[in-house]
DNA sequence: CGTCTATTTGAATGTACTCAAAAGCGGTGG
DNA sequence: CCACCGCTTTTGAGTACATTCAAATAGACG
């Protein structure tokens, strides 16, 4: 199996040694995913972080009204998982699919565990990334809150220019909090201006 | 100094050798705030993390409209900082400060990466900790993108009952997203309701 | 007691949503 | 290769939730 992307990434926070990184590599497992394909379903408990090497996921929740809210995409080079679930061991509340055909590799949390306890640097890994993480959700919670949404659009495609690109517009829309008929009017609007 | 409520908070998720305590509280210092004192400004690096036990503090951002946007409650018992400047080291866009006389304890950013560096168990505790706000977080931003202003505030007043008693309904506006008016009014019909 | 801030109330407004329908686009099977 | 089907995107009219602005009232603090 090739690896290469996923020690890439952890090495960009730490250092592995050749112990380490075997330990690492023997705890990992390798998934395909076709588009549309679940990866992780509400209700069920969440055993396993992702990481994406191929194509891309997103997690999201349905509300009671059926609309989709997306918590996250995961394109190449990301980690993805229902953290909720994961660390309490309940059933989580996210779905977590491909939005087209994709490769990951999964990390069990019990591995994890053992892995942090045999090498505390992996613990590190870890804390690093999802302090990361909580830094990316304060940002978003704040456009939430100060921003309007063609704001939260102008916001997304500055950030994730590639997504921006590749992506349906639903899903931007479901993941900036508007509704696909509104974003096409802010687009339209946008056009109209230049 | 008494420490005990911030050891007894350590203690939940992890358990301290006595060298290990004693290594932790040496490193901390306490401070006091009057109300409305600022503990973190905006424009300026964040060099530590603070253990509130007593008080509250608050987190927040101010928009461009000159509206100030509450991130995070911290009532005893609970960690706060602005994680962005804490890790990237730049000067960060959160105000921590009192919401009424407080008395914090403050770990530096340094001596905590020592701690880590001595003792992988802190990092252990901090990687729980920063976990548990990914959590947090995510719930928050469903809320925002799956609820309205009237769900949010219900959803807040079973969160937090003791602080829906003790905050200023400002505070809490400025928390669930909406206008302190807005709230107000909110309430007013709650109450025509019953 | 007086001042400053927080809360309430009301009227007018705006941003974003709902519902409906048409047009565009991509994939699939004949 | 074309025709069809389903899904996404666009467009429009009507609506609703929440804001803005203004003013009055209530509360907190020195």
């Amino acid at each position: 199996m090739d690896y290469e992307l996923i020690l890439r990434n952890i090495n960009k926070l730490i250092t592995l040694t050749k112990k380490e990184e075997e330990d690492f590599v023997v705890a990992l497992s390798t998934r395909s995913l076709k588009k549309k394909q679940l990866l992780v379903k509400e209700n069920e408990v969440c055993k396993f972080s992702a990481f994406v090497t191929k194509g891309c996921l997103r997690s999201y929740s349905t509300d009671r009204n059926g609309f989709e809210h997306i918590l996250q995409f995961a394109p190449p080079d990301w980690w993805i998982a229902d953290i909720y679930s994961l660390i309490s061991g309940q059933p989580g509340k996210l779905n977590i699919d491909a939005l087209e055909d994709s490769e990951v590799i999964l990390l069990n949390r019990s591995d994890q565990e053992e892995l942090f306890e045999k090498h505390p640097k992996f613990e590190r890994f870890f804390r690093i990334l999802t302090e990361k993480s909580v830094v990316a959700n304060h940002s978003r919670l704040l456009d939430y809150m100060g921003l309007q949404a063609m704001e939260r659009y102008d916001a997304f495609c500055r950030r994730y220019p590639t997504l921006t690109h590749t992506l349906p517009q639903k899903q931007i829309a479901s993941y900036i909090g508007v509704t696909p008929e509104f974003l096409s009017k802010m687009k339209a609007g946008l056009l109209r201006k230049k």
